[in-house]
DNA sequence: CATATATATGCTCAATTTGAGCATATATAG
DNA sequence: CTATATATGCTCAAATTGAGCATATATATG
């Protein structure tokens, strides 16, 4: 097992310096449910929640960020990642640790990777955990969820029209305005791409831990309110949100998806991922369609068979689909507008 | 005229550490033509390019990446930014400054600002220059540009085929295979989106000043090459293509081109504005009924009269369209696949 | 004033895409 | 054999898109 002889010295640094943080969002699909690599806290530590894997960026070591990104994640997963995305550079103060006082001034760049590595294999320094216990209320698959009605939305209506107490006095309609958009409340249609965006609102309102932590949970008082998604470390779970809003539009447009599937699938597997990724349900027969018709897979000539019914021809990505069309991706659409 | 305390202790900092650059690249649009604020090098000084609107994030001093990139513009160009997008943060050891062993090592964090300042508004520190200047290829307003024809795509061919001197030998048929994809040809279909990656390909060919500076143009001696576009100093002219890249996906599912837009215009304005932004030309029928239709716009009531020919209503943005449809934006197609 | 020439705007029509569902095929389980 | 599950083919209407015709209303000019 690799030691991390950087992360001591920089996280214990008493100069308060500028650091570059790499955070990798490693996502896999098992079983239809998406799964990132997540470091649990060390039994002894102070810190209670589970990060992602991460590191600083050592330019000297490192030609370009995403390669310091890559090295890290081998040092401290073994993995060998393969696709990888840029995701977004965060620098807010008071958004990254508990003191933000002390210690280096951390600005992360967060980073979504994509791999057909199966959670059985074990990893080393991390563990697999799924990614909707992060986000229970984005998993709409069985249709909406009872935290939505039950515990978010009820909440963020009385947050929408309360003031902050001691602060200025809020515009009660902008805030409406922001639950319809955000949480497609009264009826305004739900945008699955908008992960990021909801999580900042319920950061925002103080109903997730991190607001307490990073002291805006003191805005409305909540009472009985039960965790809602699992906490992270640092602003890992913006990094997560972040990182599931991206690749749900990305799907749309670039055939990202395969790199999540083995090599070759049936077409309702292929189906079963991106509802996985979308949080959504789709209609088997048009989705068919469209995934054949763009001309994004092509038979195998072998089929599966134990499949529970009639057995399943299978499928492999077809690559040359890139130098056909300007934009190849699965054009998920969940019900008409 | 404020003078900026950090700038000097910082880029004379005689230890190599590590330093985030915020850049901006502020867009406008008049007469027909996008522009950008650049800061033109002093008479005397070494460098000879042009650059971005740039500074160094400052952790005591902004609270956020983005309030550090507005606080910078306002001292360097007196400029209060509206909306601010960021775009990709980079990182690349040799992309950034002729130097890259002496001082800081440092990392870009691009940002897209959309402004409607009209470029006869003088800018303290900074001159508006076209866009189009630096990108000359990516201009189909008026059909293809002669310089793809006639300079680009020639020698591209030519890197298709060509081993690297003394590096590895190269796949023909990969090169092929990009040329298609990023430049459209051997009738592939141009993508407006791709500035980036036509950019970093003519980075890579050797074909852009900069790939000079940067140590890449030994690969193939060009011979007879009229500069590829206006030159930027650091990485800035990446920033710039990446910021295009993303406004021209950008507008067709968010309504980001009313931020370029006065408070009211004619559909042909607008029409105008957005061909400027795409770099391509639309079927002004069809545009019109897209935004109508799509309840982006709402008339004022009032009329251009001055338009050449039959006078134009005036229409100007309805926000309420935010809350109504989820990707609200200007689906822009340009021919049929 | 008549006419040419812009631009603005309304409308049609066919091709394509999308949403939804019916019908049939072929496995396994009991 | 029958129930059941999944796979796959096909239809049909609604909506969207691409292209262009036709008309309206201004300014410029002989």
């Amino acid at each position: 097992m690799t030691r991390i002889p950087q992360t001591d010295r920089i996280l214990n640094s008493p100069k308060s310096g500028l650091e570059i943080g790499l955070n990798a969002a490693i996502l896999s699909v098992h079983e239809n449910r998406p799964q990132i690599v997540v470091v649990r806290p060390k039994e002894n530590a102070g810190q209670a929640w589970d990060s992602l894997p991460f590191g600083p960026f050592a330019p000297l070591a490192h030609q370009t960020l995403e390669i310091g990104l890559r090295s890290w994640v081998k040092e401290q997963t073994g993995l060998e990642l393969g696709y990888v995305e840029q995701l977004y550079t965060f620098g807010d103060r008071g958004r990254h640790a508990q003191q933000s006082d002390t210690g280096p001034h951390i600005v992360s760049v967060g980073y979504l990777a994509l791999t057909r590595i199966q959670p059985e294999q074990s990893v080393s320094g991390g563990v697999w955990h799924g990614w909707y216990s992060y986000f229970p209320w984005e998993d709409r698959r069985e249709g909406k969820p009872e935290i939505l009605s039950n515990i978010i939305e009820p909440r963020l209506r009385e947050w929408a029209k309360r003031d902050d107490p001691g602060g200025v006095p809020i515009r009660p309609f902008e805030r409406q305005a922001r639950l319809r958009i955000c949480f497609g409340m009264d009826d305004a249609g739900w945008d699955e791409e908008k992960v990021l965006e909801r999580y900042e609102l319920l950061h925002e309102a103080g109903l997730v831990a991190e607001a307490i932590r990073d002291g805006r949970g003191s805005a409305i008082p909540w009472t009985g309110l039960p965790q809602l998604g699992t906490p992270m470390q640092f602003d890992h779970r913006r990094i997560l949100a972040t990182a599931m809003g991206r690749l749900r539009g990305k799907i749309k447009y670039r055939p990202v998806i395969f790199e999540l599937m083995p090599e070759s699938f049936t077409l309702f597997e292929l189906q079963k991922t991106v509802e996985a990724i979308s949080g959504s349900h789709l209609h088997k027969q048009n989705f068919r369609r469209l995934v054949e018709h763009a001309g994004l897979v092509e038979e195998t000539g072998h089929m599966r068979t134990m499949t529970g019914g009639r057995p399943a021809k299978l499928f492999h990505f077809r690559p040359e689909v890139l130098q056909e069309r300007p934009a190849p991706g699965v054009r998920v659409t969940v019900g008409r507008a």
